[in-house]
DNA sequence: ACAAATATAATGTTATTACATTTAATGTAT
DNA sequence: ATACATTAAATGTAATAACATTATATTTGT
């Protein structure tokens, strides 16, 4: 469906006005996309970030503030993802030896398991974005949308 | 800053991986510019885009299972976003007559008043991303979006 | 006509978000 | 050295979201 008929409007005023809505409603429809995908794994998308990101680095640490800084909500309370992911054991805290301040957080192999099991349901639900773009496509979509923002 | 520079990440397992990344990070991002702009007016995106919803069939009024049906988060509770507009005297709920389940809302004066003023500071904002994008490319983007959706 | 199914909106509940504040540790300037 | 500013993480909170349930009205099948 376009998205005129998702949300059942005939028209928009302008290409631009179209386009921010649809963006909106995109990232809605990822949003629930990967809800979907996750829940049968009791992880929320947030956490789910926090754990890739910390696969990025295992078996470094993260520190918090860092991980803040690269999620993709920023606003996001990492100190609190981090409670829920404890309390699941799939990473572990530990106080930062150079900075009393800050706290190392490592995904632990369970982690690592759980993200495992879960890259292969993504895989499933991405081929099915392979049927309806080219890489190509994929490639300039991404483009226009760090343009949209105002990427260099 | 490209995607790869916002959430520091150096690289992405494929073109789909980065779309789709990009597409949520890029619907937050507008989801941020909008609360930004809606602030100053007391109102969040969820009433605003309820509140457009009733403009667009003004002096008709709309249902609150149309209202939930043509909302872009279709879980959002619209029931209680029409109770908060209805306390900021935005909207009128008044009772359906030939259908004593179903609910009339209509956007007031005071609520088209509002509308107005936000649209001349949202057209503010739309005029800078027709600094970064031409109306072809918008119109582009928004078909992209469509087909990742898996639209026709 | 009447019971069952469906439709509509409202309400209850729990978790999460957005944001402010607090606590504690480190850095910096005098 | 010590006061002040800054940084890191945790916590408090009010509002909102996600989802289930309820209450009431209408439709449908017999």
């Amino acid at each position: 469906m376009s998205i005129e008929t998702d949300i059942r409007q005939s028209a928009f005023s302008s290409p631009y006005h179209r386009v921010v809505v649809n963006v909106l409603y995109s990232g809605n429809w990822i949003n629930h996309e990967q809800m979907r995908i996750l829940k049968p794994f009791g992880i929320t998308q947030q956490q789910y970030n926090v754990l890739r990101i910390l696969r990025g680095r295992s078996p470094q640490p993260v520190k918090v503030n860092e991980i803040t800084e690269r999620m993709l909500d920023k606003m996001s309370n990492a100190s609190r993802l981090v409670d829920k992911l404890v309390v699941k054991k799939l990473v572990v805290r530990t106080e930062c030896p150079s900075d009393r301040r800050a706290v190392d957080i490592v995904i632990t192999q369970k982690g690592l398991d759980l993200l495992q099991r879960i890259d292969t349901r993504q895989r499933e639900w991405e081929a099915e974005i392979h049927q309806h773009l080219t890489p190509e496509e994929a490639t300039v979509l991404s483009g226009l949308l760090d343009r949209l923002r105002g990427s260099e």
